[in-house]
DNA sequence: GTTCCAATTGGAA
DNA sequence: GTTCCAATTGGAA
């Protein structure tokens, strides 16, 4: 019990370390520049020149020092600091420009009037621009640590959790054996025998991906075109409405389950056949998802398991990978027997996944009301 | 000149309206109960329990109050606070487990105190998401009223020029009448002749969208049945190496602009002859783009114009629609000539918006070190 | 320098 | 209750 306590104590420190303190700091600071910017902007006009330079001194100071401020903060990661510099360069440049029109002459709106003003707009609109994105990024910063810090929380929750339940466990260990896809193993090795007419690659993309190296065993020979749609003969007459099309590898007729891929991936026969197989063929992906995995798997996983990269910074819960022996026995069978590219396939998984979440979320939702 | 002034003024002070400072305030409280549930959790453990029970009231004070405050800047909005109520909820459950299980018996390891433990972790987790959540919902909101404002800079702006250049352009008028695309009219009204062996549908969606109100005129009858692909018979035999497809609104041989599609969109002979058919749909689609639009229009320009759901509150720069007519033939001529989905496409169209608008971003950048 | 991938989002249908 | 849309992202290829 010694190490769970040691575990709890951790528990509730690591959110908390002083980096994300100072994060905040170096927010306040954008937030003070926003303030002085605006403070520049709207002085009075009775000022006196000597004021004015004085003001615009103080201001560049200002900024120089703010800049110094978050640069440390930021452990040497210079390159990031691009939009504070344009920020910092737009305000002199802004603080000169509104010197220098008013020092000029009458202003009976010559070209140069018109340009200095359009100029003027341009880089405020500039100014507020780079204020946005340096606050947005911090913010990003400051996401960024908080959800590492969750990850650990979560591995050692995960770890805890595992001690816990080694005790009840040690009993019934035999159980899990029969869920492996051993049995299936013969069929893998069949395929190219099952697949003779249509030597095309089912999930051309996947292999690329290096986090997936379980991936599918013996890869059929890619093909150079892809885009090419190679008709294939279907069971039932094309172009006419389409029956529950024929499974190359329902080799049992008998069986209550079907077997749809070369994986051995299974369907109940009741469910194919209660499947309208005139629908688009997204919705009938759909469709066989919800019979392969049972909602909260879909809700809880996606097709590659990796985080959005339009979201890296924003703490999103992770997600683990769909079982990529199923999903390419799916993709096999809606590539095959319906006229799909294996784009199109995998698309409808991915919203699927995201749709079932999506559904899970607003159930847990009404559900806590 | 009376007007500019007075617009340049309101550009300064747009931005920085007195709610967007409010919003900082709020911030701020959310800090402090960070703050707060950190000194709560890791205090001392010889305090006595009167000194507890205090503090705990002290604490749910606190919440209510901070939340009260937030409540008021919010307007009205209660249905957006239901992660700041979670929060609250879970940091007195928290408080209120942190200090049962302490004044209970010896800690021998009874499964109670397991459940307790793990209760405990949960309660941590959830109540950081929490407040990680009202933070971002916060900030977003920050955004969304400068981003508001920005884009009533914007239009201002866009007024001042219009205003100088008015004067300017006085002399020059009957320039832009020839841009217009009214002679081609004859063809949109000719578009069921032209179109009698496909009956298809090759922009079904984009009717749906109400903003688009001036989009194809004369539309085609929807079919019931999205997914069927039609084969129809191209000039080139079938399944073979593609040759240059025919193009049937190409009435002028001579012409050196060839159009393709009902709307009259027109894309030069001899880059079109240099196209190699070959490749992927979505390839074809995009080297058609780049000879329909110049690539600063593409980057600045999306197929709907609106701004990503996914990032509502980003402050993202906003883009135009792509000219919904010039689009139309696109996806015309892919969809008839070549056996590509109107939904293929389409895609192929939006990433290739998004990788100009990245590549010129990436250019920018190189070209300002 | 380009193309493609897929995760995420809110809302429309 | 479900499906679909398309804008955005970083990185892989």
């Amino acid at each position: 019990i010694n190490r769970r306590q040691r575990l709890e104590f951790a528990l509730t420190l690591l959110p908390y370390d002083p980096q994300t303190i100072q994060l905040s700091e170096t927010q306040k600071k954008v937030e003070e520049i926003i303030a002085r910017l605006r403070t520049d902007d709207s002085f009075t006009e009775e000022e006196s020149d000597d004021c004015k330079v004085r003001r615009i001194q103080e201001a560049n100071e200002f900024a120089d020092t703010a800049m110094h401020h978050i640069e440390m903060s930021d452990n040497g990661k210079l390159s990031k600091l691009s939009t504070l510099e344009t920020l910092t360069l737009a305000a002199e440049k802004l603080l000169r420009a509104h010197r220098s029109p008013r020092d000029g002459s009458v202003p009976d709106q010559d070209f140069d009037d018109i340009v200095q003003g359009m100029e003027n707009s341009q880089l405020m609109k500039n100014t507020i621009q780079a204020v946005n994105e340096s606050r947005v990024r911090l913010l990003q910063r400051w996401e960024r640590s908080k959800r590492k810090a969750l990850d650990l929380l979560t591995t050692e929750i995960e770890k805890v959790q595992e001690m816990d339940q080694e005790q009840e466990q040690a009993h019934d260990l035999d159980k899990d054996q029969e869920q492996s896809s051993e049995p299936f193993d013969v069929f893998r090795d069949g395929t190219d025998e099952h697949n003779t007419s249509t030597p095309k690659t089912n999930d051309e993309d996947l292999g690329l991906d290096d986090d997936d190296e379980d991936y599918v065993p013996g890869g059929e020979e890619p093909m150079g075109n892809k885009r090419k749609r190679i008709k294939k003969p279907v069971t039932s007459t094309p172009n006419a409405k389409r029956r529950c099309p024929g499974f190359e590898f329902d080799l049992d007729g008998e069986s209550p389950m079907v077997m749809i891929g070369p994986n051995g991936t299974e369907v109940s026969r009741v469910s194919l056949s209660a499947i309208n197989w005139d629908m688009t063929g997204p919705s009938i992906t759909r469709k066989l998802l919800c019979e392969i995995f049972d909602r909260d798997t879909l809700a809880h996983h996606t097709l590659s398991g990796k985080p959005s990269p339009a979201f890296r910074d924003c703490a999103r819960p992770s997600k683990q990978q769909l079982d990529p022996l199923k999903v390419a026995d799916l993709v096999y069978l809606m590539t095959n027997s319906l006229d799909m590219t294996p784009r199109e396939v995998r698309t409808a998984i991915t919203t699927k996944c995201a749709d079932e979440n999506k559904m899970l979320r607003s159930r847990m939702q009404r559900k806590s009301k």
